[in-house]
DNA sequence: TCATAAGTTCGTATGTTGCGAACTATGGGA
DNA sequence: TCCCATAGTTCGCAACATACGAACTTATGA
């Protein structure tokens, strides 16, 4: 098992935070991440929004976020405490994250009631 | 031949956006096309950067971009004008493009100088 | 009608992603 | 110390996405 790496924030792209968010499931870890009080941990994110994601595929999303310079994971203990480096990251890229984070709060909330109540029938 | 589609403003997402501007080439495209004063036609970016595009790849990403919401294009004569929808987009998600668009620059003056000497060379 | 120029589509090789199964840490008892 | 449970990671494969040359479509003009 290779050691968690971190990219330095030099070595952290625009592009690779870009794609990083363009996964509405790392997009909504990572800002959960980020309105967080604590460091989550990695199972916290099993169950998201009455949908169950498999482990392998959560661990897949957090190395994504992890290697694109979002999120710094340790382990602690048994489990891995993450949290993000939305402060190194608004130093170098100032409101990017802000922008991002922002404009899926409102397309969250444009969402059409009919198409709302569709999502939770079906 | 389908004729061109581009998608409602209703219909833009965020992850669309984010996917089609996470790839350097379609943010360069982006970019140009939102300084420019009149509307671009595809074959303008045959050549970026010293580096020359395929034509087929080429418009794989204006497709890319047109519906991702992010272009409008439209057949004048026998060739393709390209233009932004950034104040519509800006509306729906004020700031986003903007944050992008200025992350990109901000990362394109902060390379190294040796770097930059050393792309030019090779 | 032919030639040319601008884009699109197709076929294929190459990459990326999602997920179950098997594996690797770490901690807590007997 | 050995065994088990828990938290994540890695592997392998199927499905999907991307890059690019070749062949095609569309418009213009001689």
């Amino acid at each position: 098992m290779r050691p968690l790496t971190h990219p330095s924030i030099d070595d952290i792209t625009v592009e690779g935070i870009l794609h990083a968010l363009s996964d509405p499931v790392r997009a909504a870890i990572y800002a959960q991440l980020a309105c967080a009080d604590a460091a989550n941990s990695c199972s916290a994110f099993l169950q998201m929004e009455d949908r169950s994601i498999p482990k392998s595929t959560l661990s897949q999303h957090f190395r994504a976020l992890r290697e694109a310079g979002l999120i710094r994971s340790e382990r602690r203990g048994v489990e891995m405490l993450n949290s993000t480096r939305c402060e190194e990251i608004a130093q170098r890229f100032p409101g990017l994250l802000q922008a991002i984070m922002q404009s899926y709060k409102t397309q969250l909330g444009a969402r059409k009631p009919a198409a709302r109540r569709r999502a939770k029938a079906g």
